[in-house]
This record gives structure tokens, C-alpha cells and sequence, in this order.
DNA sequence: GATTAAATATATCAATTTGATATATATCGA
DNA sequence: TCGATATATATCAAATTGATATATTTAATC
């Protein structure tokens, strides 16, 4: 899906400038997208050489000269389609697993360090998951955040069930960057 | 975290040319990070400029002229390095979760469908990575294994507890990408 | 034995996206 | 009134995706 196609969903809720579209991602999306200022005005430009969009300047106001978006009917039609037609699925960069993919070339204590910070990590995001639940409405919207409470609580319990385990583990069997034993060793 | 970092983990583990570094990839590495073929050549390119890497020529073999690169002790401590500096956190990007976000948008049998697909998707990815671990050594790999089955059955459970309540909601305010309601109709 | 499909291997490129930076005004608290 | 934070837009190099092109080898099928 391309950012293009959520701008145009964002839209469908209320009109906004690049500005707020950003603080949408921030707030309501924060859990499951991503998006930055230099895709984003990018994207409202395309869509209004597109049609999909239209845009007007405020005049009054506290920020006089700003670009409000709004959706035309062309771009609402194509919203629906575009959304019709994707396919669920997620992708997940975790630099976190890549940490604990490469554990044996870590020292006990940065792993230790690590795991306590991923744990915070959770437990933060989680925080801000619960306080958001308070205010919403929309069933759909409600899905998304259980959903990644769900997933979050699955994930910080996991560190706290393993953290202990592979730490012992890590430390009886002291590798600590040395390469001694590789394979491959011999070609350097 | 750069590509260029992890294709230098990757020749950690033994030499490998661009292809086998995306078949790593798609093998261990499948379930919290990808990377593309037009991106794996370049980091390595850029990998053996900076020194970090050398590659040499087979001759031999089935496929004379493939390209092995191996890690240099420049390159691998270079690895540790960054390793070790690496803040873990993970981005999520859920066209899944887009999908239940604007899912008042949706006609329910289009819901319905969708919510079938990333059940049974959420299914084989935990059947993959249920084979992974069969085959799999060190400690750091099964985490990264075991933690991806506690979050991707975290997610597929949800899905099946929430299935109904969420489709009978939908059913009964039937919304359907009507826009009658929206607070911005009169704008268009 | 011949054909065909799939796997191995490398490379390139337009389009998208990130992440950083620059700029300016407005609001709010100290 | 000063300084910090929030609002608002824009740009750009660098990274990355996703698609495409090419060629050889291996395995399967006929």
C-alpha cells in the first residue's frame, strides 16, 4: 500500500494540512505505520494533480497561509477500491530480534542492557496504547489498539519468561566477539 | 540499522555471495527483516570499498564466476561495533491493521474475507517458523524463533476471539463507503 | 532424448521513502 | 520578555523497494 492511499483514507475523516496528517500518523497509526514529512507533502501534491484531493488556503486563523486538504469525490471512489483490493498482511523490522539473532557476539552485560531496554520499550508503547483506548470510538479504530496491546503484552511477556534463561545460558558459554572457531577463519 | 550492518553479520556466519545472503533472508531471517536484491548488491559493493569485505572469484564448481564475499577483521570488528550500538526497537507496517482501521469503509463480506486471509496467513507463517525450529542451534536464532511464535499466536488468536463480535458490529451499522454522515460533505 | 520449469546468480533502475535539515510564525510558561 | 515548544511547509541526499533483464544449471516431465 502506498502512502499515497492512506493520506486519502486520513482524509476521509477530516480535511488537514501535511502538518496534521503527520500528527495522525503520530497518534492514531503510531502502532502499525510510519510515514515522514518528506513523503508526505510529496504525496498531497500527487493526489491534487491526480484529483483525488483538492486544497484551499486559509486566510484567517491562527496560521494564516496554510494548506488545508480535502478529499473530492474521485479520490473518496478510489480510496474504496484501493482498499478493497489490499491484501492483508504486516511486515515487521525488528533490530531488536537482529540483537538476539546476533547474541553471541554481544557481551553478557550489553545483552543484559538490551533486553531491559526492549522490555521498557514494550511496556511504554503499551502505556500509550492503554491511554488511547479511553478516547476512541470507532470499532475499527478499538480493533487496531487491542489488537496491538495483544500483541505487545505477547511480546514484553516473552522477554520476561526467557530474560533469565538466556542470560544464563549467554554466560556459560562465553563468546564475546572472538572468532576463533569459526568456519571461516581460515580465509582472512 | 543499515543493510550494509546485517549482510556483515550475515558473512559472520559463513562466506556467501549476494544470492545466498538473500536466500539467508528469506530463510532465517524471514519473519523480522527483508531486504531486496537491489540493495544487497550495492551494500556489499559498498561493503568491499570500505573494506570491510573481500570477495573473490570461484572458478570452479557449478556456477564458475559467482562472487563469494568474505568478512575481513576490519569488517567484523566493525560489526561489533554497530551491533553493540544498536538501540533495539522494531517498526511494525500493518496494511492489515489499515484495512481494520477504515474497515466502516468496507462492505462486510469484503471484511470478512480479509479477516480469513490474515487468519490463515498469521497460520503458515507459524507453521514456517515452527519448522525453523527443528533445525535450528544457537540460543540467539531459537529466541528470535520462539519470540516470533509468541507474537504471531498472539495476533492470530486475536483474530479468532474477535472474528464474530467485530463482523455482527459491522453487519448491524452498516456503513459501506457511503459518505452521507461525514462531518466534511458539505465541503464537496 | 528433448523440452520445460525451477533454481542459481548478478545487475540495473525508476519510484518511493527515510531521516535530516532549514525556515518561519505562534503559543505558553517562567 | 525570554526561551521552549508547537504549528506549518519544504527540500534533498541517501537508502530501499520492487520490477525487470539476462544467463546458466539442475530437475522434472514427456
Amino acid at each position: 500500500m502506498q502512502l499515497k492511499t492512506l493520506c486519502l483514507g486520513l482524509l476521509e475523516m477530516c480535511d488537514a494540512t501535511g502538518y496534521d496528517i503527520k500528527q495522525m500518523f503520530e497518534h492514531s497509526l503510531n502502532h502499525f505505520h510510519a510515514a515522514s514529512y518528506g513523503s508526505i507533502y510529496p504525496a498531497l501534491k500527487q493526489l491534487e494533480q491526480e484529483g483525488h484531493v483538492k486544497s484551499r488556503i486559509e486566510t484567517g486563523g491562527p496560521h494564516p497561509g496554510k494548506r488545508l486538504f480535502s478529499l473530492t469525490e474521485q479520490g473518496h471512489a478510489h480510496f474504496i477500491d484501493s482498499l478493497s483490493a489490499t491484501e492483508p498482511d504486516e511486515t515487521i523490522r525488528s533490530e531488536f530480534l537482529v540483537l538476539m539473532f546476533f547474541s553471541h557476539l554481544l557481551e553478557t552485560p550489553v545483552l543484559e542492557e538490551k533486553l531491559e531496554q526492549m522490555e521498557q520499550r514494550y511496556d511504554s508503547k503499551l502505556a500509550m496504547l492503554e491511554s488511547l483506548l479511553n478516547q476512541q470510538q470507532s470499532p475499527g479504530i478499538r480493533f487496531t489498539i487491542e489488537f496491538g496491546i495483544s500483541a505487545l503484552s505477547a511480546k514484553r511477556d516473552f522477554i520476561r519468561k526467557n530474560r533469565r534463561k538466556i542470560l544464563q545460558n549467554h554466560k556459560e558459554s562465553a563468546d564475546c566477539g572472538s572468532r576463533h572457531h569459526l568456519p571461516t577463519e581460515k580465509s582472512r
